[in-house]
DNA sequence: CGTTTTTGACCTGCGC
DNA sequence: GCGCAGGTCAAAAACG
């Protein structure tokens, strides 16, 4: 976990952002389980995007709160969460937009488990083989699989495991949210400049992955998007632990402070102890959408997903370039979050 | 020495 | 069928 040690840096530009903010970015929020807190405390422009169905989103335990696990399990047209997304969307420019705000037709379909892809749990006998141990199991397992995948993928299409995406500005790639992961590839993304990362979580029999790409247009904002569900406990480190012991989750604090891990905190950051594990390393969290393979919601509460909130006060600006991308960004964002962003601009450079 | 990262090759799905 | 792009594998290198 170099990651954490290589995150010291960054804060600058959180810093040096600390003005630069407007609504486009979509919400804040960061990952799964990790993430016991999640608080909303100002009136959130982004929900306003929402209109009518942001009520439906602040329906947690508090009142002002505003968790993303709290999203309804069924879609409509305007939900901008849900989205559709293949595995593999070749073509950007396509499926994209439409598809991704409307079309999340839901199947209802309990979590993405039952209809899972191989690292989840699956009812499918024949795809198994990765399931029970993705970690331990890979190397062998694969030369034995890899003829069985193309056999499979015959009769039925891949799967789509449920999916939890956010963007965040930063510095560092790979936040580090709690888990641990392991990187198993990188692939340069078409139109960007920066490649795209995979990780897998590194604890046996946990299928979960995530992958990281930032912004062709705005280098500052990465995009995280995590995929399945993990099968253990939160790792919860000392670390953690002072985190989320830390004055920032009391209100009031004006640091995050920690036992171990203690940086300089950009103004803005003062109002996030709704989140307290991002801003550790970061300031602004956004959750772009949080669906299933069939465009369901898979409840993140359940462990996998950190629960995220919305702080508006650290959209950023750049978000709007973010949405320019045409890798895995273009894919996830919502055409409405587009265009809303983007009407946004001027208002970012008059401020500017 | 165990774990993680790098990176080229390979596989898969999709559009044309 | 072909080409492209996304995703994954796995050997080698790097790291702690």
């Amino acid at each position: 976990m170099a990651n954490l040690d290589t995150s010291s840096d960054h804060h600058h530009h959180q810093l040096e952002l600390a003005n630069n903010i407007n609504l486009s970015s979509i919400f804040d929020a960061p990952l799964s389980s990790p993430f016991p807190y999640s608080y909303l405390e100002e009136p959130n422009p982004f929900l306003d995007l929402l209109s009518q169905d942001h009520h439906q989103f602040a329906s947690s335990s508090n009142s002002s709160s505003f968790s993303f696990d709290a999203f309804p399990l069924e879609n409509n047209n305007t939900n901008l969460f849900n989205t559709d997304l293949p595995l593999s969307q070749p073509s950007t420019t396509k499926a994209t937009s439409s598809e991704v705000v409307n079309t999340a037709t839901t199947s209802p379909n309990s979590t993405s488990v039952s209809s899972s892809s191989k690292e989840a749990v699956n009812d499918n006998t024949d795809k198994e083989v990765t399931l029970k141990d993705p970690e331990e199991g890979d190397q062998q397992e694969q030369k034995d699989t890899k003829p069985q995948l193309k056999a499979k993928t015959k009769n039925q299409k891949k799967a789509r495991e449920a999916r939890f995406a956010f963007l965040t500005r930063s510095d560092i790639d790979n936040l580090d949210d709690g888990y641990r992961w392991r990187k198993y590839g990188q692939k340069a993304v078409k139109n960007s400049p920066y490649p795209r990362s995979y990780y897998r979580c590194t604890t046996v029999g946990c299928g979960v992955k995530k992958r990281v790409e930032r912004s062709s247009d705005d280098p500052y904002i990465v995009m995280t998007t995590y995929e399945g569900q993990h099968t253990h406990p939160f790792p919860m480190t000392r670390r953690h632990i002072a985190m989320f012991t830390s004055p920032i989750l009391n209100h009031g604090a004006t640091t995050a402070s920690s036992s171990s891990f203690s940086i300089p905190q950009p103004r803005y950051l003062l109002t996030q102890h709704h989140q307290p594990y991002s801003s550790m390393y970061n300031n602004s969290l956004s959750m772009i959408n949080q669906s299933s393979s069939d465009g369901t919601f898979a409840n993140p509460g359940s462990s996998s997903f950190p629960v995220f909130s919305y702080d508006v006060s650290l959209a950023s600006t750049s978000t709007t370039s973010a949405i320019r991308d045409h890798g895995l960004l273009q894919d996830i964002l919502p055409s409405q979050i587009m265009s809303n962003t983007i009407d946004t601009r001027t208002n970012e450079k008059d401020r500017i």
